[in-house]
DNA sequence: ATCTCGTTCAACCACATAGTTAAACTAAAA
DNA sequence: TTTTAGTTTAACTATGTGGTTGAACGAGAT
């Protein structure tokens, strides 16, 4: 029966924490959700905090490698890209509500968050590979010359961004959520195209 | 002092509501950061929720309309996507943590939150004007085809997560925050170009 | 059968936090 | 000066929440 409840814990804290942050998250509400005593989360898991870094670490370890190894792929500068839009898309599309949780965390400046984080990410030396060959592609005239920071930040933000706002878009746009989810299967390709249309030489 | 108590109240409050949450906020830190007794709070707002409120209305009261004003200018649609670019990257940049504010509190559904979004949202009648505006232009081969409710999504992307996403950047990425900033500097004209070359018809 | 040890639980504790109160203070009106 | 109404405070209460404890349970070893 251990292993059992213990990964209840962890997918039942998973949810919570992931889609409620770490503030507004109640070790009962995780209890409840495992179908479990309160106390055994600290039979389990000392504390909360240390239930967080675990859901933290796991949480990290599933989404970085992806969104790390999207930029090892061999090939030219937009083939890249298009891998990262689909990667990033297609990983989301999965954890909805990972960004958001990441992004929240950071800003609070949770200690351990950051440091896992960190320890994780070691100044990610593939971009710099990544920004080398965009350079060499603007001047040989092969892509549209920009910033190549600015581009990452726009592969990043075109397909990112609308699942984090998709809430905040839904309301304000009145568009239904299954609008949304349908408009999010076309977004690589849309996405891609655009950056595609963007790149191009004049 | 009456006047000057509420204004300090209310500023100290919209400072730590916004930049961390309803949930991981502290009425006395309220307090601390308002230099007053904790009591005055709940003379002068009568619950954690009511000043919360007054928080939410006065942020989105300052937000929306420039957010929305923009959509309202003449001109093409590629005017009125410079315009748009612009408006949102100085306005955050005067109030960054307010469009993860709005996205975190939205995500979680605060009932007054919402509601108090969806009365100054009401459909947003201008955003279908645009579209269809948009799709003249692409009939009439001014700019390339694509959806509108994805050029849009576009738009805002490039414009709003930049400054969501930053710590996590600068973590991930190894950039100081000076360099960041310098960055946002820029971002209104690179986004701009971006866009516009997106949309040249071929 | 009973002993042992990991597991489970209800009840409990300690402390943080939202909210209350009654008294003290202040300044302006009578 | 006294009164009054608004303002401010320290001390208090009530509740929520993270964490603990000791007893009970159950399965496998002796």
């Amino acid at each position: 029966m251990a292993e059992v409840t213990e990964e209840a814990i962890i997918q039942a804290a998973k949810d919570v924490f992931v889609s409620k942050g770490y503030a507004a998250t109640r070790m009962q509400e995780i209890a409840d959700a495992a179908n479990i005593n309160k106390a055994m989360l600290h039979y389990y898991f000392r504390s909360k905090e240390t239930l967080f870094q675990v859901i933290t670490i796991q949480t990290l370890e599933m989404m970085l490698p992806k969104f790390m190894g999207a930029l090892d792929d061999e090939g030219t500068v937009m083939e890249k890209i298009e891998s990262i839009v689909s990667t990033y898309i297609e990983t989301i599309r999965e954890h909805p509500h990972v960004p958001l949780f990441i992004i929240t965390e950071l800003s609070q400046k949770r200690e351990n968050f950051v440091k896992e984080l960190e320890m994780r990410a070691k100044n990610f030396p593939k971009l710099r590979t990544f920004f080398d060959q965009m350079r060499e592609e603007m001047m040989a005239g092969k892509i549209r010359t920009m910033s190549p920071m600015h581009l990452f930040l726009n592969v990043i933000s075109l397909s990112v961004f609308p699942f984090i706002v998709q809430p905040v878009f839904c309301t304000i746009a009145g568009v239904s959520e299954s609008r949304y989810d349908a408009m999010m299967q076309e977004r690589a390709d849309s996405v891609t195209n655009f950056i595609k249309s963007a790149l191009r030489p004049d």
